[in-house]
DNA sequence: TTTCAATTAGTAATAATAACTATTACTACT
DNA sequence: AGTAGTAATAGTTATTATTACTAATTGAAA
């Protein structure tokens, strides 16, 4: 993968947030510093990234979020707030068990939990 | 909910499969039936029975599925053949951890699991 | 039966993402 | 440094999943 200036900035926006953004968002980002970046060059660098290990992309109720965080963690939606918080993982290894129990080999996990976050507890 | 006749078509097509069909499986499996069956319809009547309970929707890489499903179970999704299998859960009650460790109310859980089923298995 | 709101078919609109193409910009080799 | 070759870009169009709109139809309550 060459070089390029427009992929550097993208992957900064990325790592520089926690709030797991959406290709729109990290256009809208780009484009503070890039004012002629493209959409389309923003989709092709997410999916490069991507591919590359780099970035992990996580489905939000359809939309494609990315994150920079490549230690293995899940997720928990608060349908309240939107808010998409990382926790560290629990339980025993998950892997181990499927790999087990149903011979299936696995590559990638992702536990989301939707419900409503400490924020709203009243 | 009235009683209409297109999605009483469209409940026994995913309740007569165990595949988590996508809309448009399920639009042209109803235009057997109903051959004027518009494809407006077929979401209508897919969001209705989700909000209803009756059917639960899963999100798979972008598309939605329809999943009559209802018992907590998760999916391990294979990206050799594609396919979406049902696992009972296992492990400890990720709801229980989830409320004791981070306060977060869990409405719905979404374990998918990716990888390579045991057909590919040489 | 008549009535009336829920539902439908058909179509147009959105929204997220991918594909295409002519131009531009890295980088390897001189 | 200068050039050649290929990857990446901007700009645009296409595709795909889903939703919204509207006039006509239909289920069910009185």
């Amino acid at each position: 993968m060459r070089y390029s200036s427009q992929r550097e900035i993208i992957k900064n926006i990325i790592f520089s947030t926690n709030t797991h953004p959406t290709a729109s968002w990290i256009y809208n980002r780009a484009k503070k510093s890039i004012p002629r970046i493209s959409l389309g060059t923003v989709y092709r660098n997410l999916s490069q990234l991507t591919q590359a290990g780099i970035v992990t992309i996580i489905n939000d109720h359809g939309v494609a979020r990315y994150d920079w965080n490549q230690e293995p963690h899940f997720h928990l939606k608060c349908h309240v707030c939107g808010d998409l918080i990382d926790v560290e993982p629990f339980g025993p290894d998950i892997r181990k068990i499927v790999k087990e129990k149903y011979n299936f080999r696995v590559n990638d996990l992702e536990l989301k939990i939707i419900g409503e976050c400490k924020k709203h507890t009243k």
